[in-house]
DNA sequence: ACGACACATGCAACAAGGTTGCAACAAAGA
DNA sequence: TCTTTGTTGCAACCTTGTTGCATGTGTCGT
């Protein structure tokens, strides 16, 4: 089944709206992460799409949509990059805290839990902060606890 | 001007304290840990160790200190993993914040600031927390501010 | 002091994630 | 439709970190 036109061009609009080019590799990617209920690492992105696009073009992809603002970028603490939206063009992407999966391998944004205010030693100004807690998800919980032996 | 023969004792006797021998890959790397001012990388490690350990004998005297709790290892959002000397055999090393300067690189252990507790969605349960605020260091601000035009 | 043994080291090869240079291509606007 | 300028694909490369295996060495018992 082909993407609807209705939903491509919502993010045609999107790409539009930032004053860029409205290509294949982006649309896709956008579509996919606005249906991820986790952010994605490039692999993971790479296999959703099944699609042929090339790991360069999708790296760039990726290198613009934080750099456009319409996504931002976290690290998940095991060295790759993970990416998602931000927040649907109305708010700023205020920050907020992740969680890491240590079973599913996911990283989830926690909008609602808002980041706690550094306080740092003097000299030192803080710009960003970074709040992210391990664990297990919802899900893996639940499969644990019905997985009794 | 060679090692003091008691600084290293020190170190030989931190190493034999977890049950480990002392090799002089270790003790170098303790030594070095012990005077850094910030958490450092495998890479400045190499470098500041102009001693010539092959690679990958600093990657395992890495994890090793880690997995003896004679150190920890942070992730500093850049891919690479830094490594500091855990609180000096008192306490056990609580969890901290970390902070990032964006200018000069460097990844400073805010051991002062406590790290707050995460208040998570249902169902999700969170085992470590990381937290770590990017912005300048205090050399890096007073550079800049001596710095004007 | 000596020897045995377990553990640590060096080297080479490998792996994953990400970047760069450049020629060919295609959105967007005229 | 044409032109322009930004985007793509490909190949090569880089950085960080890991693995296998033969050789070397710290430690402990004697
Ligand atoms: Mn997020
Ligand atoms: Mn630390
Ligand atoms: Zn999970
Ligand atoms: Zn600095």
């Amino acid at each position: 089944m082909p993407a609807s036109p209705a939903e491509a061009s919502t993010q045609i609009d999107r790409i539009h709206a930032v004053g860029a080019r409205a290509t294949p590799a982006r649309i896709a990617v956008l579509r996919l992460l606005e249906s991820a209920e986790s952010a994605l690492s490039h692999r993971e992105i790479e296999e959703a799409l099944a699609t042929g696009f090339d790991r360069v073009t999708l790296y760039r992809v990726l290198d613009w949509l934080v750099e456009s603002g319409l996504g931002h970028r976290i690290t998940d603490g095991e060295r790759v990059f993970r990416f998602s939206l931000a927040a649907p063009a109305n708010a700023s992407h205020a920050e907020h805290a992740h969680f890491r999966c240590e079973c599913c391998g996911k990283m989830f944004c926690l909008a609602d839990i808002p980041v706690p205010a550094p306080a740092l030693p003097a000299g030192f100004s803080g710009k960003a902060v970074e709040y992210c807690v391990t664990g297990q998800c919802a899900r893996c919980e639940t499969d644990v606890s019905s997985d009794e032996s």
